[in-house]
DNA sequence: ATCTATTTATAAAG
DNA sequence: TCTTTATAAATAGAT
């Protein structure tokens, strides 16, 4: 409201500062009074100039409205105290259900205990066994192919080898019948079988692209994760 | 600022009073902000409606501006208190110095030492003295003259009546001769005279209408009363 | 401190 | 409490 308009910031030339410093103090000590007139409020207001004078504006008595000021703030600290103590006592009650339920599930996947579990649960259970096996049997199987795919390729350059220095030691190109033990290496034992015994270990975390329902809110941890 | 002027009085109609006091402390709150930072001013305010919430502002912090603030009040206050010291010790010099003139001017006043007084002064005071002593003859002098008439009245009177009782007595007018002790009251025995001594009072307080100069500053009051 | 062109605040109404 | 709008008030810049 002046002949420009003004972007709040430090005013950088001292004089123009001081002058609206002056003007803007006077404004404000103006307004407040309005203020507590015309609304019936109790308003103090305390200004430092940047040479440090000291200005101030009480509809009452500064000292009374210091006084009511600290009074309410003392207040209000304790209501904010009482609430964030309310607030840690939810969070522990929260904490607390969710452990108990962890610790339930938990027994529960070890097989200790299936009591007390209902035909969903039962069959979550068994879906989720039977996701997990076949994943492990999965990553099993392609570590076993690698593996003997390997195997294969080594053992052919070792044959290759060895017919090589059969070739320098007697001098002929026949190898089927002087060495029958050097064969590829059998598929048997490499023990490759649906029926392999691997233990079964669970995780009790989220669920990691695997198309389930994704729980993010704790309250929900209550429930059984199957994975 | 608005559709209309506005009075500075307390509003009465309850939600048009809520109304401004939100608008109105808004604007001191803010007003307050761009105080702060435009003048590099330390700047504190705070409101309390009249249904007692309360609402604040502080460039810093609320605690650093009251602290602030509660130091600054406390070293006015010294400052004030010192300067009350200072004018209170000035007076103390000047009454000290009021009171050691009129002791002087008293005691010479008794006679008691004339050593110390100049020419005029002695002069002023013997005028002093000699006008004092021609009012208080004059005044003397009028008062007796006064009582020579009254008792010259009654004696005549009495005198009157003893004529009367005489020629009742004695069947004759001749009362010259017999009669020696009935006379006029004698002059001389009222003892009217210049020489009378009548002791001299003075008095130690303003003149009253007697042409001499009036003295009000206190500060004056070191020189002699003369009257 | 005083003057005014402008910007800002806000009263009244919705 | 928010928005809008007409108007009062504050004040920036100049003197």
């Amino acid at each position: 409201m002046g002949r420009g308009k003004v972007v709040i910031r430090r005013i950088d030339n001292p004089t123009s500062r001081q002058v609206t410093f002056s003007k803007r103090r006077n404004g404000l000590l103006k307004k407040a009074n309005e203020l507590a007139i015309l609304c019936d409020a109790e308003v103090g207001v305390m200004v430092f100039s940047s040479t440090g004078k000291v200005h101030d504006f009480a509809s009452s008595s500064m000292t009374s409205v210091i006084d009511r000021y600290s009074k309410s703030k003392e207040e209000q600290q304790q209501l904010d105290s009482s609430s964030e103590i309310k607030f840690w006592q939810r969070e522990a009650a929260t904490l607390r259900q969710q452990l108990q339920s962890l610790q339930e599930s938990h027994r529960q996947l070890m097989r200790d205990d299936l009591s007390g579990l209902g035909i969903k649960d039962l069959q979550d259970l068994e879906t989720h066994l039977d996701k997990s096996l076949r994943s492990i049997r999965t990553t099993k199987d392609k570590l076993l192919m690698d593996e003997i795919l390997e195997l294969n390729a080594k053992g052919n350059i070792v044959r290759q080898e060895n017919l090589e220095l059969y070739q320098k030691v007697y001098g002929t190109k026949d190898v089927h019948a002087q060495c029958s033990s050097i064969t590829p290496i059998s598929r048997h034992d490499l023990n490759i079988g649906e029926d392999a015994h691997v233990p079964v270990e669970l995780q009790l975390c989220q669920p990691q692209n695997q198309n389930y329902e994704t729980r993010t809110r704790a309250t929900k941890l209550g429930r059984l994760y199957l994975q």
